[in-house]
DNA sequence: TATAGCACTCGAAACCATCGAGTGCTAGGG
DNA sequence: CCCTAGCACTCGATGGTTTCGAGTGCTATA
């Protein structure tokens, strides 16, 4: 590519910061009164050319201002933006809302709440899968002759509980015993693990196994079985915060939006992505991908436990962001996030219920 | 108010069916085409003038046809609408989702949202509070020094826990105890009792009570404490289907819209009050009361357990909604939901754990 | 009482002129 | 060689005018 020569970087970057606050095509003239290059218009428009030649900046009609392109954009998150400090009050308000629940699902859709919050677009994040998580105890409860209530606890605190049809019925000390066996073989063991265990206990011939230990593996084997257990999820908060943003008024960009919002699959997907990556991951515009975000830009980070990285938590909002006000933002929740999440496991005796 | 007569009675439901499906205002030529009446548009215009001084339609402006007014809706709902045969695929599809999901946490949600499949608007339905469901479990579980995980098991199948923080450390033994007494003392009796139970205790003079029993109390009745605990709650799907409705394209209507359904609090003010109407409740526009809700109209029916009304269920839809055929499937579902929940309560055995 | 006729109203759409912000280009100056 | 001043040009926005047509209200009449 093309050197831009500081000039041309210095312009490039006030034209993107007029036009993330006023959000009119930026002219000329405009141009020069910001900037103190005491630079003529017409100098100006021969760097802007330049800059339109470039594909950095364009302008929607002939006779308008110039507006950043999503290559512009991208430059200017790489390497031309100044990090505005960050607004105290948002940190308090992040720290507090991160102190005082304790609850760990709750502060982790609570992160995506204070996100919409604070930057007034929409939150999200990404709650991990269990698969890593170590099996606390398990509970198997008859609620009628063909269903059992199953409950299942694991080492981060976090309770799953699901009805099981059965196809025959199960007496409460049976089901008693079964759970007991089941803890006494499974707890402390990754999930993961438990559900591989229980594939192999499946294939086994059932001849050789005690009554209720097939018990035992029949139910758990349903409650394993049920994709969602453990499936990564997103918690979206602020939708409606969308629906202010002047650049995003049109019903059908909304429509696809909100659909996406609904399904979560996509959002998940560009959670999981940036999940990969070691620090902030930001999507302008059509480069995440899917259409339903072709309108919008996606800043996310990912949070850790214990030093290991864990999800990711972002916003999103118009492409025509504050950009050097949402970034830190972003990144200074996710550390708070991480290390209040630091420290968190249960204690790891053992789990007599 | 004064007689309205066959001729206005049949010319004033045309007229609504017509705008309902067209959407667009119904002048007399219109008018006069789509009734088997014979009569001349001049003559029609004679009623429509008649129509209009009774405030049941008007018009947007002076060269344009007419629209029913709120007044209009209402009188067609109260007295003339013909309700259409049911779309016997809906009933079909409500049908299979009611038989599949036996969670009962999840079979209301899933209500919610085959609502709004089958209408093309939001579904909402609230979920009843627990004050009368029985206590079948209580456990208390050392997450760490400060926080006790508890979960509670009623005989309506559902479970909830919470992370209860602790003023001193437990032990896991003690914790079990505790546990037991309660199990002990109050499984069967209604969550209602139970926190009243649990106020007396924590007011009686704790040295005469046992250590275990001072546990019991303390954990539970924080854990008692919390609102939230047996709070109506109302879910809300499918409200990505209201940006598609022409009628709402106006973005600040939307977003009261929205925000309402964030909050919540006008959605279950509504559905509480319509649960003590004895059948469909429809609100027309402003007749709801709520700002959020003037651009819109609100169907709800109530739903029973074994023969006693427990929540109600509903759509959320533009004004000009086809209520003649919203109304029987909100009826049907509520129906078809009452027949489900009925008979679902847990064995009434005893719940050693 | 219903109808036919007619003048009238008013929004929608098309058209037009004006205005002004902004551009590209070129010539000239440091 | 880079910068600047000047100038013609473009094009959307604005506002006024006209036309068109759907629909109305009124009145006379069968």
């Amino acid at each position: 590519m093309t050197e831009l020569g500081e000039r041309g970087e210095t312009l490039l970057k006030t034209l993107i910061e007029l036009y993330i606050t006023e959000g009119q095509p930026v002219g000329s003239r405009t141009l020069a009164r910001h900037t103190d290059l005491n630079l003529s218009p017409a100098t100006i428009r021969n760097v802007m050319s330049d800059l339109e030649d470039l594909g950095l900046i364009q302008s929607p009609h002939t006779s308008a201002g110039r507006i950043p392109t999503q290559q512009g954009y991208r430059l200017f998150v790489d390497s031309l933006l100044t990090i505005k400090p960050l607004n105290s009050e948002a940190v308090e308000n992040i720290q507090s809302r991160l102190t005082t629940e304790s609850d760990p699902q709750a502060l982790l859709a609570s992160v995506s709440e204070v996100l919409s919050k604070v930057t007034h677009f929409a939150g999200l994040i990404l709650i991990p899968g269990r698969e890593n998580a170590l099996l606390r105890q398990i509970e198997f409860l008859k609620l009628s002759d063909d269903r059992v209530l199953t409950i299942m606890i694991t080492d981060d605190g976090r309770v799953q509980n699901r009805v099981i049809p059965t196809d025959r019925p199960y007496s409460e000390s049976e089901l008693t015993q079964a759970a007991n066996y089941f803890n006494g073989t499974y707890v402390g063991s990754s999930l993961a693990s438990v559900r591989r265990a229980l594939l192999g206990e499946m294939k086994t011939d059932s001849d050789t196994m005690h009554e209720i230990m097939k018990t035992a593996v029949t139910v758990a084997g349903k409650f394993f079985d049920e994709e969602e257990n453990d499936r990564d999820d997103v918690v979206l908060t602020g939708e409606e915060n969308l629906l202010n943003i002047p650049d995003l008024c049109q019903i059908d960009t909304l429509q696809k939006l909100f659909d996406a919002f609904k399904t979560k699959q996509d959002l998940l997907d560009l959670l999981d992505r940036s999940m990969r990556v070691n620090g902030i991951s930001i999507f302008i515009g059509e480069e995440s991908g899917y259409r339903a975000l072709d309108d919008v830009s996606v800043v996310t980070a990912p949070y850790e436990t214990d030093g290991s990285i864990v999800g990711t938590l972002g916003v999103i909002g118009p492409t025509r962001m504050d950009y050097e006000e949402v970034i830190p933002i972003v990144d200074i929740t996710a550390r708070l996030l991480s290390g209040a999440l630091s420290g968190r496991h249960l204690t790891e005796s053992d789990s007599s219920g």
